[in-house]
DNA sequence: TTAGGGTTAG
């Protein structure tokens, strides 16, 4: 039986899920809702518009109209939706009730689900199951095992796979691509990209984002400046947020204004992930007006874009703008999240709020639905430690309902330094190492509190202690872009042909900060500064 | 039907 071609026709035209409970009505009273050709197009509309609507035609569809069809267009659905969940529990109670065979459709979307919940155990029940069904020669299928393997970081079976097919599309080396730098095989990665035999914006855009990821912006801009010299490769949004990354990481001012020249030159169309990442390079630069500039041009703002300009505002030291900011996205009713009140927490800190803050981590819960975690713990600690509450942040620290983390310990080990609380300090240290939650990073705090109150014999058995044990601190890194170049300096390298003169001007920097230091405290001119 | 993009304290 063929349903009418005026129905099929109608089901084509159809806009509302009214419309289509309409024609739903008319196939069914001529039983034109047996033809599976009928069946798919009603559940294809309905999956996209009604869902519960979807889910009850499915439920009440005969069995004979249950297709292949139907059930991956249910199973997509549910993924499109983000029940990655719900996508699995379908395909299953599907399975088990019409004898539904999966296909080459199904299989790939079953792979995104577990892809997006990190499920590598049902992934690679459903690799096995692909094999006896003959469908992982399929490039979809087998792309879709590589990503899968990789977003759940088994970069191993992802390599083996990919190893294994002899027909490797552009798709398939960038999977792998990203699992290398993702599990941190830069090297790899790299090679990878070098050899790949055909590279389109989505290859190019992964390694710069695969570099700016594990922190090699340097290299993740080198990336960037390569593709513009190729041709046929479009410049497009996903490249340009990444070098735009790598450009506020680096401090790299020149080069995010061109990137920034560029798009305006070639009209393109600032989104509001574009915009962020404008936002974010001017924050982060220093240059807060034309971030704030382009905060104000970027239509359809979200909590990303308000967040990247409160914490710029917050890290150069306008925090009363950046609360201000706040309020303003509470107002055009953009809902906070957990990142916008580290930065807020932080913005408060910084300024002294201490009440506020208070108030405002209070709040998280009961009004804005987001429950602290420990990085807000750290900046409650960080809060009230600046307001010199040492034994309140030790309270918070001892009764938060998590571990506390480096950031945590670190918070109060600094508040304890500043406002010269040596015993406090030990305690803390000795405290954390009986927890056996042992930072690197503590005992280097602990001995800067000694050493701020010249107590170096304490200094001095602190770093033993340190070497007995074998801890290390991961070493600082600073950078600077000078007339286009970007140069990075490490702590304890030596190797810059021009370091004694680096050196030497930093020395006198710090001499005159001294001078103005003393000149404001005691009201005293000791002359000149150098 | 499969690969790539934005916010994070000290």
């Amino acid at each position: 039986m063929r349903a009418g071609q005026r129905c099929l026709d109608l089901l084509d035209q159809c806009r509302t899920i009214s419309q289509l409970k309409q024609i739903q009505s008319h196939l069914t009273v001529t039983a034109a809702l047996y033809d599976p050709y009928a069946s798919s197009k009603v559940i294809t509309f309905a999956a996209l518009n009604d869902h519960s609507h979807a889910r009850l035609f499915f439920r009440h569809a005969s069995l004979h109209c249950r297709t292949p069809f139907m059930c991956n267009t249910m199973i997509k659905s549910y993924v499109d939706m983000g029940q990655h969940h719900d996508a699995l529990a379908f395909y299953r109670s599907a399975v088990a009730e019409s004898l539904f065979l999966p296909n080459n459709y199904t299989f790939s979307f079953l792979l995104t689900a577990c892809s997006q919940l990190g499920d590598g155990f049902s992934g690679a029940c459903y690799h096995c199951l692909a094999l006896r069904l003959g469908w992982v020669p399929y490039d979809f299928v087998r792309n879709g095992l590589i990503h899968m393997y990789v977003s759940c970081e088994l970069v191993e079976a992802a390599r083996r796979l990919f190893d294994e097919c002899l027909h490797r599309d552009v798709i398939a080396w960038t999977a792998l691509i990203n699992g290398c730098f993702k599990c941190g095989k830069v090297d790899e990665a790299r090679q990878l990209f070098d050899e790949m035999p055909v590279k389109n914006s989505v290859s190019w855009s992964a390694v710069i984002h695969g570099y700016a990821q594990v922190g090699l912006f340097a290299e993740a801009l080198e990336m960037f400046k390569a593709m513009q010299n190729l041709e046929g490769v479009r410049m497009d949004h996903a490249c340009v947020v990444g070098a735009l990354t790598a450009c506020a990481f680096l401090g790299a001012l020149d080069q995010g204004r061109w990137i920034h020249a560029y798009l305006n030159r070639n009209r393109v169309e600032v989104d509001r992930i574009l915009g962020t990442a404008l936002i974010e390079m001017y924050a982060k630069c220093g240059v807060l007006e034309m971030a704030y500039r382009v905060f104000e041009e970027t239509r359809d703002r979200d909590v990303y874009a308000f967040t990247a300009l409160i914490s710029g505002l917050s890290n150069h030291g306008r925090s009363e703008e950046a609360m201000g900011l706040f309020e303003r996205m509470q107002y055009e009713g953009v809902v906070p999240n957990e990142v916008t009140f580290i930065c807020v927490l932080s913005a408060c800190s910084r300024m002294g709020l201490t009440d506020q803050g208070l108030m405002i981590f209070q709040t998280m819960r009961e009004v804005h639905g987001v429950e602290p975690g420990v990085q807000h713990y750290g900046c409650l600690v960080d809060l009230l430690g600046r307001a010199g509450m040492l034994e309140e942040a030790k309270k918070v620290v001892e009764e938060m309902p998590m571990q506390p983390d480096s950031y945590v310990l670190g918070a109060l080990l600094n508040a304890c330094r500043v406002h010269g609380n040596a015993n406090l300090g030990k305690e803390m240290v000795e405290s954390i190492a009986r927890k056996k939650l042992d930072h690197g990073g503590v005992h280097v705090l602990l001995s800067n509190i000694y050493a701020s109150l010249n107590k170096w014999d304490e200094v001095v058995k602190v770093r033993k202690g340190m070497e007995d044990k074998g801890v290390q601190k991961v070493p600082g890194c600073s950078s600077i872009e000078v007339n286009g170049s970007v140069f990075e300096f490490v702590v304890g390298d030596r190797l810059f042909p021009f370091i004694d003169d680096v050196v030497e001007t930093l020395h006198c920097i710090n001499k005159h900060l001294k001078f103005v230091h003393l000149d404001k405290d005691e009201d005293n001119n000791y002359g000149e500064a150098p």
